[in-house]
DNA sequence: ACGCGAAGTCAACGGTTGTTGAATTCGGCG
DNA sequence: CGCCGAATTCAACAACCGTTGACTTCGCGT
């Protein structure tokens, strides 16, 4: 079996399928762990046609963070001055992972290798950073964008780690409604409410009116 | 110079200093890449030994995974009635992580191992889930103790991670009493404050009086 | 029909890794 | 003082890794 030379024609895209598999092997084992040969295994293929398609390792990772969806995309047209903002915020991720295997992957690579791979801890970086916060930059208020928009980052990265990647127990078996409820509002205090210490005053957070 | 047998007496204890050297790599670059000869190397040691100590590289890990400080003992004596609950508890853990180098790291081991390697992914979900969950069921409210316990995990675990391990600019460089001030409300949210649905009808979160 | 380049395979290389067993040196006990 | 066991080192092994270069086979344009 698995004669030499080019493949008869027929079957779909073996760049492609190399791709998949990679990207199934990262987000279950981390980059290390996955190696090429086991990557070409999956993919059934020779391990150099691994990197004659992609070059090298780092390179494949590259071509495997891509982010499966646009986040602008999802949060396009946010209402700014709703008191349901953040609740709309979360429903929409929330529902976007809930739905997607593939987003879930992409996600869990991202924090699988971006805990190690330098390559890859600067794109968890971005998305953390740079990638919300212009996203949200017209939603959120003014005054401590980048704070606030870290902060909002951080809730969803923490619940996607525990809900998604982890499977924590509590988290991760919860309905989706359930946790949009819990964690709505959350997102509506960073993305509009009053960051300042409590004891200098006075300050609430709306949830919902 | 590093001549065979047993060393003269005088410095300290080998074993902790490997210990030691392993806990620093592993927080640094993963269980993978942080390579037996690498910890013998900061250790000043040869590879042998620390296969000699530990038995092998997963119990080393192990041997590296254990907290630093029991949660119980910082969360000790809460009030659970306090509107400052929430903010006392972002604090006394903000104010444990910052000042401890030692601390971090050993978060950051979690991190960045607990992503991979099943042995300390058991010990991460223990900690966001079990761990959590008890030291805090005496102050959160008695339903949904599950789901509240994981939030307020999923909350301090991102955090943590884009504030020690990513260094996420935004998140990094603020000061404690600003992060207190935005989380604590969240936390508070979390442990005591209605958590249905917004849309089913009125609740606030109170931040401070 | 035919050849050129792309797609795919094979076998091998040099390097690194975790782990092992024998050899060596020293501290401490009798 | 002499010796036993613990602490430490050395050298080596077998496995595996990423990567490479030569080779083969097919699709397609002319």
């Amino acid at each position: 079996m698995a004669r030499r030379g080019r493949r008869p024609a027929g079957q779909g895209d073996t760049r492609e399928s190399v791709l998949r598999a990679a990207r199934e092997l990262f987000a279950e084992v981390g980059f290390d762990r996955a190696t090429i040969r086991a990557i070409a295994a999956r993919a059934e293929v020779d391990p150099a046609l691994v990197l004659h398609w992609f070059g090298t390792k780092d390179d494949l990772l590259a071509a495997a963070l891509e982010l499966p969806v646009d986040p602008s995309r999802i949060l396009a047209g946010l209402d700014a001055e709703s008191h349901l903002l953040g609740v709309e915020v979360a429903r929409r991720v929330l529902l976007t992972f809930d739905a997607s295997p593939e987003v879930r992957t992409r996600m869990a690579i991202l924090l699988r290798t971006g805990l190690g791979h330098e390559h890859a801890a600067e794109a968890l970086r971005d998305l953390i950073g740079r990638t919300v916060l212009t996203t949200l930059s017209d939603v959120a208020r003014p005054d401590d964008r980048e704070l606030r928009a870290t902060l909002v980052s951080s809730q969803m990265v923490g619940l996607m780690l525990g809900r998604y990647v982890l499977q924590v127990p509590g988290l991760a078996d919860a309905p989706v409604d359930q946790v949009v409820a819990a964690v709505g509002p959350v997102l509506q205090h960073y993305l509009r409410g009053d960051l300042r210490l409590p004891s200098a005053g006075t300050s609430r957070i709306r949830t919902a009116r």
